[in-house]
DNA sequence: GAATAATATTTGTCAAGGCAAACATGTGTT
DNA sequence: AACACATGTTTGCCTTGACAAATATTATTC
């Protein structure tokens, strides 16, 4: 073959680098739990995070966080909660929805992937100094409106 | 439920913000391709676009450049294949290998896809001067690098 | 130069996610 | 109140992609 490893990226567009860039976070953030002996996949990792940090919500709720397909949300939950990390209580306003509670268990698995969490980002962050990271961000934020703006 | 829609990231970590880009990115794209009548999942965009910028190569070559499964890869040439889009021919220099290059017809739909990859690319950075656009690629090259470092 | 290891492609199997249908409940209109 | 319509959850079906095994060929080692 011509080349050995992936040393493309001279010219791709940033469409191209933005998958790259996620597809990296997600192998790395999956090595990372694994390496602590958590058995989870990204997008579990997604639903626990949300949870952990903006409290009880529906699974429609938690669907649209972590864009997620709500038939997909579904089955995530019956892994979850049949690793008894998060319990489907009935909603109070609504007896349609769910209302969607991390157990102890989930609390205390929440607190042992936040080093992996951190570990990763930090790592992604590593040549950015402080002001590259805030406009990093900023510059997401400004496409990720931009794209939802587009008609 | 509490509020409407997608007004999210107001602390998302840069993880989050890059999926989802990225994910707002692929759904466009689609999108556009779909209202220009052209039948093609993101991942096939990729190939086909991968084969029209870079010349003939190998299936693995292919994979490795758009991220994809050997597998995986098989089954999508099959179905490029299919549409007459791609030519498998025997590799020159490694009979274990194939060349993989568009027919006339392949070609032919890369133009018609060249404006909705502009389209979406200009949408995404309409709120970036040219300067910001650099910095934005450069940030995503120095995260791409020091994830790939990492270890 | 034979034996071993590495790579290219294909196929089977499985998990994950999107879409649509079904059903329950909530919202809005008249 | 009755009606239509929207939303929340679940399930079935299908596509896609990852992983592993099988086979063919190339590269490397002794």
């Amino acid at each position: 073959m011509t080349s050995s490893h992936t040393p493309s990226y001279p010219q791709d567009s940033i469409g191209v680098l933005v998958g790259l860039v996620r597809g990296e976070i997600v192998r790395k953030l999956e090595a990372e739990m694994q390496a602590a002996g958590i058995e989870l996949r990204f997008t579990q990792f997604l639903i626990l995070k949300r949870l952990a940090l903006m409290g009880p919500m529906s699974a429609s709720e938690l669907a649209r966080a972590v864009e997620l397909d709500g038939g997909a949300m579904t089955r995530q939950l019956d892994q979850l909660e049949g690793k008894g990390l998060l319990r489907r209580l009935p909603h109070e306003q609504d007896r349609r929805a769910l209302r969607i509670e991390l157990t102890p268990a989930g609390d205390a698995m929440w607190q042992q992937m936040t080093p992996c969490n951190e570990h990763v980002l930090d790592a992604a962050q590593k040549a950015l100094n402080p002001t590259e990271r805030e406009q990093l961000r900023d510059y997401l934020v400004r496409v990720l409106d931009a794209l939802r703006d587009m008609n």
